[in-house]
DNA sequence: TTGAAAGCGCTAACAG
DNA sequence: CTGTTAGCGCTTTCAA
């Protein structure tokens, strides 16, 4: 009788002694490290295939110092850009044959005394951290380790020379306002914003204001209205604004979730998109096309960006070395809730 | 100097020298196995904390022939589905404190000799598996090898005795059509199935089936249209069914997303809805409610489903036991595309 | 081109 | 209550 049992799985020295060769040798076939002779190679897979081995990873990990594993560390799962995202990530790992962990760090948790880093040099090869879902503590902390990490869509703390990824948040606002201004003849343009730790919405509203100042607008604080880059968030604060009595003729909401709650909250007080005011976003999600009316915005590469921070994370990982920034270009998606006919 | 060099991670021995004690000592504080005095707790604990030591996840896996890391596998991730049932998924597996895999495949990949197996007993103790992403024989030798697995929204092949979760599909859709029927008067009711091999869409056709004989209402096969659990392939099936002729006053979605897609292909055909036709769908997705007009729907416990998949893997990791099937129930919305008034 | 053997950092008996 | 020690299944020198 063999020695593999009915529910043990196969190891190495199984495949060896199958193959009639050393386990050593088995290693060296199986990932592709020395010379080993073609047929010793023919063997070697045959043997695999019909043991149906598959390496155990802790063991793979604790002998090589490697996980071939990447982390992804994010607040929370929500929102409709959460899906491209994660596809994006999803993607590139598996591309470049690693796996995939994902923590999410929203709640706290229990206070007896515990074992803090969810993901990190002992349990990954290195890391994508999203917005501000790290500490930039425990942020430092890696980076004094040296351990590989990615920042998407947010920029390092300090100076620390971390790589990121993110859209070109404000050039691509610009262009959004200009148009408002120039095409639409639109001057009383409030701002909606995002969470106020987040960088996404910090650029958006510096492209809204370098816009204004561009065309002689002065910026009005009173058309400031705090959102939270998600539904619930823009339709209280657009409800809010409009009691406030300022006038104003469109709504720059710095996402397109949160275009959407403004979207409801307009509708809610009697006011028509576009003909009494207009809106726009920032993101083109997918139900930025098929809300009524379809929804003016900017749209984000954000499978895109996710796929960079894999490429960056693992080209740091494998050599050490990474782009400081990227930043993707963005583009303007003209639909009728800002005026346009079509 | 310490042993510790700069970039290098403290281990067990570390912190045991440090707490001067044994490292089977750190390891019970760590595992909360076996007795500890009180005083070496608190020394361990301490001297953890000031060496920000984590133990190596390989390690561990290695030595206690577990690996805390709960693996999910999927096709791929789209639509709005994916992101509660994420959510759901990641909080129970926090909950729990274990690791979080994820692997999709949806992609074959390249065709030299390699290791098959991307989430199973050498990476993680137990698997979540979606729908039809894994094969019925790869479910099969997984079986056979007595891996813990859980399968979400299908059941198992042949009898094996897989625990699945799942929604109580077919009394959704026979309340929904009832409604529909009784209290809407609509009797023409075409259904808009999901992708030919699930699960979800065959239950939901079944409750919209049994409705029609409840009612004495003959099921007419010219009213189904064949769509895919997504916006496209909802839209284009619509556009279908409205050039075929045959008459209906409204469309049972298997799904919101492919509701979504109908509507555009109503609206395009010059259709009002629900004045012409009536349209509900299945799932209560995010977009649902701000769709103009508001779908009626029944809304599935996605969310629930992901964290009682988990609830149900680590009880049958830990105990070995786990209950066979769980149909999670579900709750008709109604909302202005049938008709009703608000 | 191959094999022998020394760990990787832990857990889990076993002994005391 | 605590320490000693034998592996867990691999990768990786080092020799041959």
């Amino acid at each position: 009788m063999s020695k593999i049992s009915e529910n043990s799985r196969a190891t190495i020295d199984d495949v060896a002694e199958r193959a009639g060769v050393s386990i050593a040798t088995v290693s060296r076939v199986i990932n592709k490290t020395g010379q080993v002779a073609e047929a010793t190679t023919i063997r070697v897979w045959d043997a695999i295939a019909s043991l149906d081995y598959s390496p155990h990873a802790a063991a793979r990990g604790l002998a090589s110092r490697r996980t071939n594993t990447i982390g992804l560390i994010l607040q929370d799962i929500s929102g409709e850009f959460f899906s491209p995202m994660l596809r994006g990530i999803e993607a590139g790992t598996r591309e470049y044959g690693f796996d995939l962990l994902i923590h999410c760090t929203h709640v706290a948790g229990n206070d007896e005394p515990r074992l803090s880093h969810p993901l990190g040099e002992h349990n990954s090869d290195g890391i994508i951290i999203f917005n501000e879902s790290l500490s930039p503590n425990e942020i430092r902390r890696l980076y004094r380790l040296q351990f590989p990490m990615v920042l998407l869509h947010r920029s390092p703390p300090d100076g620390l020379g971390i790589p990121y990824v993110g859209f070109e948040n404000k050039s691509g606002a610009r262009k959004l306002i200009d148009y408002l201004i120039d095409e639409r003849g639109y001057r009383r343009i409030a701002f909606l914003s995002g969470p106020s730790g987040s960088e996404d919405s910090h650029w958006r509203e510096m492209g809204y204001r370098e816009s204004l100042a561009a065309h002689n607008i002065e910026f009005n604080p009173d058309l400031l209205a705090m959102g939270g880059f998600n539904e619930a968030q823009g339709q209280a604060a657009i409800s809010q604004l409009l009691k406030r009595g300022e006038p104003f003729d469109a709504v720059f909401a710095a996402d397109d979730d949160s275009a959407i709650g403004a979207l409801s909250a307009l509708k809610e007080a009697g006011l028509r998109v576009p003909e009494d005011i207009a809106l726009v976003g920032f993101d083109d999600i997918r139900p930025s096309h098929y809300l009524t009316p379809p929804l003016t915005t900017v749209r984000a590469p954000i499978e895109t960006a996710g796929r960079e921070a894999v490429r960056q994370l693992i080209s740091l990982i494998q050599t050490g070395k990474a782009e400081r920034e990227i930043l993707l270009p963005t583009e303007l998606i003209i639909r009728r809730s800002c005026g346009a006919s079509e």
